[in-house]
DNA sequence: GGTTGTCTACCATCTGATAGGTAGACAACG
DNA sequence: CGTTGTCTACCTATCAGATGGTAGACAACC
């Protein structure tokens, strides 16, 4: 921990801002669970705002890169996007969390501006990823990738709602194999 | 405002906590916009966790009728379900607003257990008239109804959340114009 | 006269934020 | 070598504002 609290802090508040929010992040709480004072988060992160958009930053990062080797890992498009779900999923199994971009999105009229900036970021990063599996596949035309692309984030943002309101992820997996059956996802 | 305060209080606090949530719902604020004082809150609802499932259940109750007005009005459940995203269009349009129960899904962590009941209530009231209609259109089997429906629900949920993080219904319309072409929605 | 609804006046708690201090690492200078 | 100054990363102590909530007075109404 005295490793390298800004690290931990960014991870801790990630962890917390899934789970409760911008609005349920504070420096009181987040400080304990690094093991310092709040004070001392002041000091890497000068305002809340400033917190909040280095958490949602990190949170596009690690997403992309997760993203990325996904990518890497796979023999092809396809198999690419079928395991997608798989990025959210995980986070809904470990204390039923959500993705911070949905959550955030929920948040939008409280959210200072540099937060809502990644936020949007992280939407159009995910879109884009899509778009390029979902054309690379053969699943849709060039042109109508995106669209396509938007449509599948969004199913995918409902359905952990939906789950997380149950606290079940049993609940995510229904619906995910609904929209396939539905063939909205491959 | 003299006339019924207490159903001025739900009504201001359900436009708030559609667009600020649970965590944004404040006594303070409440009661300068309905034109009394704080402590009056407090006489018609004891707790905060009172008044929100007041407000919970006042909003589950609205939406319902909503539904069945909507129902009573269309042709045939063809009809009906073709207008289904209107209902959630509306608040997108006044205020960037949306659907209390899927805002309040994101707060799941730190509702009260009654107003979480409230949040499941509406969605499975939501459920059940979706999958009444898609039965009763004959575009699902009876037995296939109910797992439908909530994808429907939880894509037009994740719709929703997309578009308010944009402040854009158009967001909103092409993501629903989206499932429609992908064969999620009729 | 009791019930109902509202008020004024508080209170305890939590929140983000600031001021000012301190211990240690490190480099420059003589 | 040792003194000096600077920087980093934390600390203690405190603040002002907001928040949910309570007590008790008061007036209107039945």
């Amino acid at each position: 921990m005295n490793a390298n609290a800004k690290e931990a802090i960014l991870a801790a508040a990630k962890r917390a801002a899934q789970a409760r929010g911008y609005g349920g992040l504070n420096f009181r709480d987040l400080a304990a669970e690094v093991g310092i004072k709040s004070a001392s988060i002041h000091y890497h992160f000068p305002t809340k705002a400033d917190l909040g958009a280095a958490v949602a930053r990190r949170y596009r990062e690690d997403a992309m890169a997760a993203l990325d080797a996904l990518r890497a890992e796979a023999p092809d498009a396809l198999a690419a996007l079928r395991r997608y779900p798989e990025t959210f999923r995980h986070a809904l199994l470990a204390g039923n969390r959500m993705c911070l971009a949905s959550f955030l999105a929920a948040e939008h009229d409280d959210l200072p501006e540099p937060v809502l900036r990644e936020v949007l970021a992280f939407m159009e990063a995910n879109v884009a990823w899509l778009a390029r599996q979902l054309a690379e596949a053969g699943i849709t035309a060039e042109e109508q990738a995106e669209p396509r692309a938007r449509a599948v984030m969004a199913a995918i943002a409902g359905a952990q709602l939906m789950a997380r309101s149950r606290a079940d992820v049993g609940a995510y997996d229904a619906l995910i194999a609904g929209y396939r059956q539905a063939g909205m996802l491959p």
